[in-house]
Order: C-alpha cells, then structure tokens, then sequence
DNA sequence: TCAAAAGTGTTCGACTTACACCCATGA
DNA sequence: TCATGGGTGTAAGTCGAACACTTTTGA
C-alpha cells in the first residue's frame, strides 16, 4: 500500500500516511508489599539487545487492537480478563531510529498473587521494577511509563479500577495503602474507613485475615454488579 | 516495510503489523448561541461521496503526530495556536472497508467569532452541527464523537480548558451556560459565581459588555499564567 | 504485657445547595 | 414600567481533616 502512494495533493483514495508500522506496547502495573510496580522484558536484538523495556507486539490483520493488547498481555503472563485500556498513541518522529514507527500504549492492572501468572513468569525474561526505579528503557518507553501513572492517578480517583491490583478479597487498609502508594499522598485511616464504606461498593465477608500476628482484619470483596447499579442510579465515585 | 515483513514467529526487524494505514481525525467543537458544536466536512470520493465526517488526513514523514493534527486543523480553519489533544485511536478492523485503517482521534477547542475562521470556512464545505443532531457519518465517525463528549465532559471538570472555546473575554454567565451546555445540567447562578471567583483564576476587566438590552456584565479573562502558578502550588481545578 | 494493626467516635471548619432578594438598563 | 439578566446575601446541611481513643491478637 505504501508503495502505491502517489504524492499530489489529490484525494485519491491511495494517498496515506508516511507510516512505516504501528506497534503495541504494554505498561503492566502490579503491587506487591505496598509498592507499586511495572513488568518489563529485556530486548533480544539489534543495538538495544540486552536492554529493558516495555513489552509489545504488533496488531494482526483481522483482530481489534484491543484484541491484540490483550493477546500480548496473555502470551506474557497467561493471564486473560485482565483490566486493560488503551493510553494513546506515541509518535514522535523520532522515537525509533531508521523507521518510522507508532505505538499504541496500553495500561493494565495485574493481581500479582495469581497462580498462573506465577507460571508463565517463571518461562520469561521478565522483571519486576519499583515505579520509583525504573531504568532507563529502550525507545520513548520511559515517556510512556511517565504518561501512564499520570493516567492511573487519575482514572483511579474516578473508577474503581484499583481493586483490580488487589486479590479478590482485601482489607480496607490494604485498599487505603494501595491509595497512598499510588497517589503518592498520605491518608487517614478513620477517613478512609467511612469514605469507602460509605459508598458501599464493597461485599463485607464473613472472613477475616490469616496468619498475621495482630488482630485479624475482616475481608471485603468488590462487588462490579452493586457499583454498575449504583452508577445507572447517577452514583459517580470520586477519590 | 510492509511487503518485507516475514510471517514466522521470530523476532526479526522487519516484523511489523497487518495495518494498511493509519490517519487522524478530529473532533473540532464549537460554542454558538449557547449551543454545542460540531464542525463536519462532506466526503468528495467514492461510495461515501456527499455524506458527512469528520476533517481528518495523513501523518508526513517528519511530523510528530500532534504537529500532523495541528497542521490538518491549520489547513481547514485558518486558525494556529489552538487547544488541540489527542483522544485515542480507534481501530476496529471492519471500520473501513477494504483496507485496515486505523485513525488517530483528535479533539480541539476553537474560539467561533475568530475573523481568521469565518474567512477560511467560506472556502470549503464545512458545516457546524449542533451536538445533539449529528447525522449518520461515514466510517466509524459518530462513535468517536460520542467518545469525544464523553472525554470532553471529563476533562472540562477537571482542567480550565473550557475558556478555548468563549471569547477572550466573557462573562460570568457566558462561561456558566458553556458548562451547563457541555455537561447537560443546571447550575446555580450564584453558587457558579462563588466557586469560580474563589479559584482566582480570572482576571476581572476594567470592561463591561455593550449593547446589551440589560445591565451590562462585567467582563473577565482566563490567565494562563496565573493558573500555572496556583498549579504548581498544588491547586487543583475541579467542577 | 507489649507491639501492631483493627476499628470507633468526635470536633471543627470549609464548602455545597437552595433560595430569596435587590440592581441596572434598554425597550 | 416591565422584562431580562447582573449581582449579593444567607441559612442549613454535608463533607473532609485532624486527632484521640478503645479493641483484639499473636509473640
């Protein structure tokens, strides 16, 4: 198709874009001992071999990209049902040398617990870096990683979207750390409590924590049906 | 590059993605008459020749992708210096027909009076719809609109950036009808006055409006700088 | 019995909401 | 003088910040 551009200013319908590919890459959020952390890959070719970065792919012919961010993510971490949203596209002419090349940043939220994760990790030369040391990464992946933690310090003020770095069932003081962490602020427990609770968003469990050496926790579960009633009654949660 | 590409599973160079091309379109409203608009152009090929859509075009070589947008909008509306962001791409494979097509939405924010406007759309076939009567567009065109009004009511409440789309200077009450328009409710006139003095973002003119069959209103201006110094004291626009 | 986290209660001030009212001006 | 929008004031209620306190449990 590039070949057959023609270069007049008409209309025709093969004009096109001087685009060489487009890619996807993929910043994977997940949050372990109250730090928030992003899966990287390291590069196995040309000048950047041996570095880090984010990991990708490219779009096939007849799946969405939505489909294809979300293939990438299972190949990587077998993982599927994952939460997962498009960024933007990143396209400085610039940001790979020798070819034009856009990509397509994506975001998602992992629960770091889960078991095939664990599995398909263990096959991978993927690493877990802490938000606060990443290293300098190939291409404009740095950028990107900058650009989604703006982005999820907003869309988790604003959508319940957090629980999804949880296990299914929490505490409301792992939630409130989760917060702080990701926010980067400070909170106050009894403030916390009442605000989340207030809501009601989330299933209280006749379960409590295990195995800590203080008293025990009750466990709470969100609940996505309560929380799609509640915002078609106009409820619109607000951090 | 496409016809290059190799369909093993090896990570060579030259693998890339199954796109024919991608371009951009935006998303360019308008306010009028306390109406929320949008400004269409009429398709002049092939089977959609004479329906509506949205402006759009092809990314150059050596253009970033804001510049490609900046340029596009640039060419139609005669206007530089305009409040432009990108949205997302959309790229569902059956878009468009034929061909895999991706395009990058964008949105801008145009101040309607500008003398530089009106002359540039007397030359084209560009026409401005009312947001609440879009008619059938081409391709995918009325979905990103509605992402765009979604995007835009989120981002109204949470920058200052609906002043892009009033004069330089306004009112009070202008700039109250703009929010009650873009997110469809009603607000109080005094309450409005109250919040959005208190921020001190506006610059109040030693100017009154004129030829006004009422009292005249007193007339303020947005100012950029101001905002900037209240951001980096950690102030936080919200509505 | 101590440390550590769970969980409750209260106060204060700031902000939102709703509503009533007066002012200025051109037709 | 009336319609229209400009502009002010206020009382009630809600919400968030700050902080003090009690409870439970394992080590």
């Amino acid at each position: 198709m590039k070949g057959e551009k023609n270069d007049t200013e008409s209309t025709s319908i093969v004009e096109g874009s001087a685009i060489d590919d487009i890619s996807i890459d993929c910043v994977i959020f997940g949050f372990n001992d109250g730090i928030l952390e992003v899966l990287l890959v390291q590069h196995g070719e040309g000048d950047s071999k041996g570095e880090w970065g984010l990991p990708g792919g490219w779009i096939k012919k007849d799946e969405s990209i939505d489909n294809a961010a979300s293939r990438l993510l299972e190949e990587l971490t077998g993982l599927d049902n994952v939460f997962l949203e498009q960024l933007k596209v990143f396209g400085d002419p610039n940001r790979v040398s020798f070819r034009r090349v856009l990509t397509i940043g994506y975001y998602a939220l992992i629960k770091r617990e889960e078991d095939k994760l664990k599995a398909s990790l263990v096959l991978t030369d993927a690493k877990w870096f802490k938000i606060k040391n990443i290293p300098n990464l190939i291409f404009d992946h740095n950028e990107i990683i900058d650009y989604s933690l703006k982005h999820l310090r907003n869309r988790v003020r604003q959508a319940p979207i957090g629980f999804n770095l949880l296990p299914e069932k929490f505490t409301l003081l792992q939630l409130m750390k989760l917060y702080e962490e990701i926010l980067d602020i400070e909170m106050d427990k009894s403030n916390f409590r009442r605000k989340i609770l207030h809501m009601k968003l989330l299933k209280p469990l006749d379960e409590r924590q295990k195995d800590v050496s203080h008293r025990a926790a009750k466990l709470y579960q969100f609940d996505q049906e309560i929380y799609d009633i509640l915002t078609q009654k106009g409820f619109n949660f607000e951090f």
